[in-house]
DNA sequence: TGGTCAATTCAAGTTTTCTTGAATAGTTGA
DNA sequence: TCAACTATTCAAGAAAACTTGAATTGACCA
């Protein structure tokens, strides 16, 4: 992931309601939510809803698709989990410290992280 | 992590600038380095990297000590480490694909990461 | 083909964030 | 104390992001 997808990405998790988008849409998963749907959730309106996944999908953090009239929305596990790793592999260098401060529920676990290639 | 804190410690790293000072204090430690340093290290203006580096220390993920005229800022781990869990634990609820897709490195690590509770 | 529905786009205004140069505060050493 | 040095604060302007209501597009159905 390059510097400026990267930045893109952070900037769109920086959002108040788009957090709230992506805790909506993650248990969702594959299928997602349609927009109407969502902003009756939500309590958005449909503009703003509409700017903000526009906001989340540019920057690779989500996808849809059309059915019939209906747009639905649903999370890009890999968007995400791309952002993560460029803050912690490129910004923070695998730094061990880093590494095991996110890591409470898996204690250790990102430590290794620095041992093994893809 | 609060969703107040955790949002701003995400606006925080939405920021080239700041980025590049995450990138650059990492390596040094607790040690960290005088701001006048950084400044002259990235190129930045004072004022400019002032405003900066105090966003990131409002939002705790820098820490700064006097030493005689110098302030010494340095990366506190796990003000980075809290606001990755944030995302992974809080919004994306330990996603089993997310956490899949955020350790490249560690393939599987993170994976155990919802069998556990704090 | 006319009406309805879902969603997006547009335009305008507001708010927030960022940058810059000037001014200020605090520390050190002569 | 005075000058030099380090860093922050202030003020003003510029740029970017956000919200809102109105208008538009495209799909579906009677």
């Amino acid at each position: 992931m390059d510097r400026s997808k990267a930045l893109a990405a952070l900037s769109a998790l920086a959002h108040e309601t788009r957090l709230d988008l992506i805790r909506l849409l993650t248990p969702q998963g594959d299928e997602g939510m349609a927009a109407g749907q969502i902003a009756e959730t939500l309590g958005l309106a449909a503009p703003r809803l509409s700017f903000h996944l526009s906001a989340l999908e540019q920057a690779g953090l989500l996808r849809s698709r059309k059915v019939a009239r209906n747009v639905f929305y649903s999370v890009d596990p890999s968007g995400i989990g791309r952002t993560i790793s460029y803050v912690l592999n490129d910004c923070c260098r695998d730094n061990p410290e880093v590494l095991a401060a996110c890591t409470h529920k898996a204690q250790g676990a990102l430590a290794v992280s620095g041992t093994e290639k893809t």
